[in-house]
DNA sequence: TATTGTTATACTCTATAACTATA
DNA sequence: TATAGTTATAGAGTATAACAATA
């Protein structure tokens, strides 16, 4: 591949899939297939915590899902009512406070994954074992360079 | 790769290159590098024109989009006022209208992607053309067969 | 009566600014 | 004075509903 339209086409085939992830609303319907009744943005604090394996303050998690605070602070009471998270407070910052996320939301993450991922297997039905693991290593080899390359346009600007 | 968690790790990868897209706000300082001062979605009209060849009826510039028609129809006076498209009544349809972009419209599409691809060369700069071809070829293999997948699940509701 | 497009309105997601409490 | 979080407000993007014009 060398030429500029072999680079336009992985540029597609990146903006299909995620076309079809955003337009298709896959979270949308992968939360309804799983029972989930909550705004997308709030299961991706309630993600955002399970996957960190501890409990997060606000701004830790605004950080991971790169947002800013106001957002993380207005989708907590929600989950909280519905028993999902658990606030309390820093012992150690009377400032801060620390989200836990509960037995119940844990059980929602993983309904929700498990969806998800019954999904992606459908689709790598017909592939080798070896172009499933090519497709793994590049994507995620892709990932590091293309945000090593954004990364870099801050200093550029 | 066997198991649910290269699977997970699959759509981890993906998700990490559509986020660093969409919160690095990629196609926004591609825009602005290229000095197009446009809205996102008006951009995306003109790609839709320019990517087709040829003059689209509203209604079909909405599906390609993957949106709804009025929100084409609002974009679309901007896009005329700056001369980048042009409006012009079906000669076969006396309802429908045929959007055509113009030379400028087309320069700009034309400097919007050059940007663009000249940053996934730069993604791609320590690859060898084996594993570019090789990432161009799953790339669109998995963006077929998920969008696939997808497509079965408006059936199964 | 069905189709193409437009106008008006509303909703979701996220940002910025101003503020409070604690360090 | 700096930091963590909250409250209030605003903006971008897109949808739905009601309508007009033509087929």
């Amino acid at each position: 591949m060398n030429d500029e339209s072999d680079l336009g086409a992985v540029f597609a085939g990146i903006s299909r899939v995620g076309n079809a992830i955003r337009r298709g609303r896959i979270e949308e319907r992968a939360m309804q297939r799983s029972g989930i009744e909550l705004d997308r943005p709030a299961l991706s604090v309630l993600i955002t915590l399970q996957t960190a394996g501890q409990p997060l303050r606000i701004g830790e998690i605004a950080t991971r899902m790169q947002v800013v605070g106001p957002h993380v602070t207005r989708l907590l009471p929600d989950l909280e009512k519905r028993g999902l998270v658990k606030r309390v407070v820093d012992p150690d910052d009377q400032r801060a406070r620390l989200i836990a996320v509960t037995d119940d939301g844990t059980r929602v993450v993983q309904r929700y994954l498990g969806t998800v991922v019954g999904w992606m297997r459908d689709a790598l039905e017909g592939w080798s074992p070896e172009d499933r693991t090519m497709l793994l290593t590049l994507i995620q080899r892709f990932a590091d360079d293309f945000a090593g390359r954004i990364a870099r346009l801050d200093t550029e600007d």
